[in-house]
DNA sequence: TAGCAACAGATAATGACTATTAATTAGTTG
DNA sequence: CAACTAATTAATAGTCATTATCTGTTGCTA
């Protein structure tokens, strides 16, 4: 977590623009894993004048500086992520929710990967992991739905 | 695989048009993983009245009915597999080919699932993993390229 | 084989994302 | 701290993958 997104914008020859700051604040203050148009929907009241093509580029920029993380959880639009750990993500089926799975990570997954690589010859340099099913919430109203 | 694709769809309910069955079997005849549209200008020689939408329409009900898999490699369009088998999938981030990884299936990462649903609390009925990284071709090129 | 529901084909529409362009502004320099 | 300049924003039009609509056609059941 970068304290002073300011500088680090800087740093890299980018303007620390408000809007920037705006975006990565709103995306690292939810645990969610907003699209660009639920930020863009979020930050709407604070910044009227903000346009969704902005969001984009400003999401752009801060995953190419690696500071958030782009999601395909299979949906057809992209999501973002602020938390650049090693995890992965189960997308309820149900709600649509996603959430962080932090269990899985390199030091579980390494010799998964060798593997991969033995078998294809690849030099494997990234993943992205999804889980799909019921969060709790859902799992209990579908228990209950159900009769059980 | 299914022999008898036709019986198939007629058992669930489904018109076994020439469409389908054309859209099933070049889908399965190739090793490659095609997009939607590569899947129509493969196919457009021999049906030239096919259009783009029966290709979609078609895939639809090949994966309601399970007989292909959708795949989300994290490219802007979703790509097809007519092999329904459990594995992954590595992209090469250079050529942008897909292929099969075979070693990565329900069972050696059976434990890593568990420890997602410990964590979460989430019922987990499926998954997705996607490598990427460069294909044997593409990595040999790249250390040629570098002068090594 | 008659008949009808399902389907194909054509095309328009949608929705996510990107390019363009003119006006604005961040951040350096004097 | 005012002026400058290149980067950035806002607005909007465009693109691309995918979906909906609608009409004529066809698979397949009775």
């Amino acid at each position: 977590m970068f304290e002073d997104i300011t500088v680090f914008l800087r740093n890299n020859g980018f303007k620390a623009t408000p809007q920037r700051l705006a975006v990565y604040n709103a995306l690292a203050s939810t645990n969610g894993h907003p699209t660009a148009d639920a930020l863009f929907s979020a930050l709407r009241p604070r910044f009227p004048t903000m346009s969704l093509a902005t969001v984009y580029k400003a999401l752009d920029v801060l995953a190419e500086l690696k500071l958030i993380k782009v999601l395909n959880t299979g949906e057809f639009s992209f999501r973002y992520d602020a938390d650049t750990s090693d995890h992965a993500h189960v997308r309820c089926e149900k709600c649509g929710r996603v959430s962080d799975v932090f269990s899985v990570a390199a030091g579980n997954i390494a010799d998964i990967v060798k593997e991969a690589e033995t078998e294809t010859g690849c030099e494997i340099s990234g993943r992205q992991i999804y889980f799909f099913g019921l969060c709790p919430e859902c799992a209990r109203a579908a228990r209950a739905g159900q009769g059980n």
